[in-house]
DNA sequence: AGGCGCTGTGTAACCGGTTACACTGAACAC
DNA sequence: GTGTTCAGTGTAACCGGTTACACAGCGCCT
């Protein structure tokens, strides 16, 4: 009763079995009599007996717990990424530690560090730019990884995600089929992801489609679209749109546009990018461009598992992605 | 090279010393010369030695794991102070691992079990209604733990929080100073959290002190906030303000009165609950109740690394929340 | 009867740290 | 010179599981 820890060998001794055997019902595989199984399990649910699990990381060198390294969880995306990997790792048994990097090369360095220092048997990074340094320790002690909200046909290492760059380019072709031709981009901070920077290079590719193609970066948060929106309304060119890079940045634009006393989407057009919960819910309806993040969290977390378990190789997989039309973009023609 | 995994063995043969001498050293504390430590940590960097967990969790029944189980990290309130708790224990060395309830008892306790199976060596808990079998599992244990988002003077156990139900309060005194007097309180889900009933029964309280005072019960999301809006703008009895217990419920809430034609402040006020990044930057800016989400996380993370390290004893703790006016609500006098 | 194979179980080594205890040698007191 | 103290280090047991190997017992074949 008072009894603060119970051990293998409590059980042992109150079955009178040997602790290899309670060892072999608990982990299955192994052959052991019906009537043995029955009674041992009748014991440890007597006992309250819960394995402890640093024993068995040590003489399996398997700890079943899976690293997470990501920007922020603040950004919806994130949030619901992380979820999705918490709840398909949990349903295979396996844990999630996850540490927040602030979008910093040198707290993520860290943070895989102390990681590795918990014994992480599989790390999830997000985006593919990261220090060599984490690379290096990953690889020196092989411990696999794969990189998410990127897709990266030319990579060699396996990335779960989208194709940045063509997600761009069909935002921007979106808003050109309803004949919009003067666009400005709201984007987020290009130094603190590279998928950021994919989306940008992406649009930039467009150039010559367009009349006016203009970039603004500002922070990604309701404030900074407010200011990155207003912004633009003052720059050169009257835009008949603004693309934002993310569904955050897109609301803040829709109050930087009632303040200046214009209407969505009949004297500007919004697009977003994420289709976040409330997008649908706002008013106009956003138009945006639907990310993945659930698929990418059950895909990453399903790979590691299937690898670490059965030995599965992690491969990149690019998921889809599309453009749901709603109010927020006027058709011009 | 292309060993996989270095142990404090290597390190000894490395350095010619014993394996207890190489483990003072990194433990720090015991007396080791100046010429050895030295010594050891260049043989550790030049391995790239870092301890296994696993062992050094066995010999010292000690993870340096920290569990915290959320109902959801999907509202931004939750990913504040999830993050606080993330950076305040990563400072002290420890880490968070994390489990998302879904607001279930079942899910929470299957976490639970997960997590102890992990070997957390303590718990972050969301609010103080939990299933007997879970705390009874941490007690049993010995795990500590403490509640979070609820401070309640009474409790038995630490609660690390604010005092919900006088903060409902404090919000409808807010409205009723500016000459309020017909309020329809918009709030999530009564069973999915004993925080939102303690600011329902708090409000409750007050009753007395308008003519109208109605409740509307939504789901805690932008759409959610859209339907309780439109559902309380058709209900008996004309409201002069909204209060919602979420600035996420307040954000439909305005674009349900701008779809019902209604400026806010004008005709309607919103008041909301949280004061999340966005609320001054909406139009009108949004006066809300400053909920200090970072600071509990902060505190509840110390308590816990000062308990474990130190034998500090876990202690409730009110966190101070304060009404921020800001444009929303109108002065009615 | 002897040999074989198979099932179910036990014995004990091992995983990689920590730490109580033992020990050495130098400094110092008398 | 002997005794005491103490800083610095080593030895080995231990933490609680897993698992290779050994082995008993039984049924079946020849």
């Amino acid at each position: 009763m008072n009894k603060i820890s119970v051990s293998i060998r409590d059980v042992a001794r109150e079955t009178g079995l040997s602790t290899a055997t309670i060892s072999r019902v608990i982990n299955g595989g192994h052959k052991v009599s019906d009537e043995t199984r029955r009674q041992v399990l009748d014991a440890c649910a007597r006992l309250d007996y819960l394995p402890n699990p640093a024993a068995r990381a040590l003489s399996t060198s398997r700890t079943k717990a899976v690293a997470a390294i990501i920007p922020t969880i603040e950004h919806s995306v994130f949030a619901k990424f992380i979820t999705a990997v918490e709840h398909t790792l949990a349903e295979r048994g396996y844990s999630l530690i996850i540490a927040i990097s602030n979008a910093d090369e040198v707290e993520e360095l860290a943070a895989a560090r102390k990681l590795l220092g918990m014994g992480a048997d599989a790390f999830i990074l997000s985006g593919q730019v990261h220090s060599d340094a984490l690379l290096g320790m990953l690889g020196r002690r092989q411990v696999p990884f794969v990189f998410t909200s990127v897709w990266d046909a030319d990579s060699t290492r396996p990335t779960i995600g989208y194709d940045n760059a063509a997600l761009a380019q069909a935002a921007l072709d979106h808003l050109r089929g309803l004949g919009h031709r003067r666009v400005a981009v709201v984007h987020g901070p290009l130094g603190e992801s590279d998928r950021t920077r994919a989306r940008r290079a992406g649009a930039e590719t467009m150039r010559d489609a367009f009349e006016a193609l203009a970039f603004f970066e500002t922070p990604v948060s309701v404030a900074g679209g407010k200011a990155g929106a207003a912004q633009a309304l003052h720059a050169e060119g009257a835009f008949t749109s603004l693309l934002c890079s993310s569904d955050v940045i897109a609301l803040g634009a829709y109050f930087a546009l009632a303040e200046a006393g214009l209407q969505v989407p009949d004297d500007i057009s919004v697009m977003g990018f994420d289709n976040l919960d409330w997008a649908s819910a706002v008013a106009p309806p956003l138009t945006t461009l639907d990310l993945p993040a659930i698929r990418m969290g059950e895909v990453a977390a399903a790979q590691i598992v299937d690898f670490l378990e059965d030995d599965v190789p992690l491969r990149s997989e690019l998921l889809p992605a599309e453009v749901i039309a709603r109010g927020s973009v006027r058709n011009l023609d």
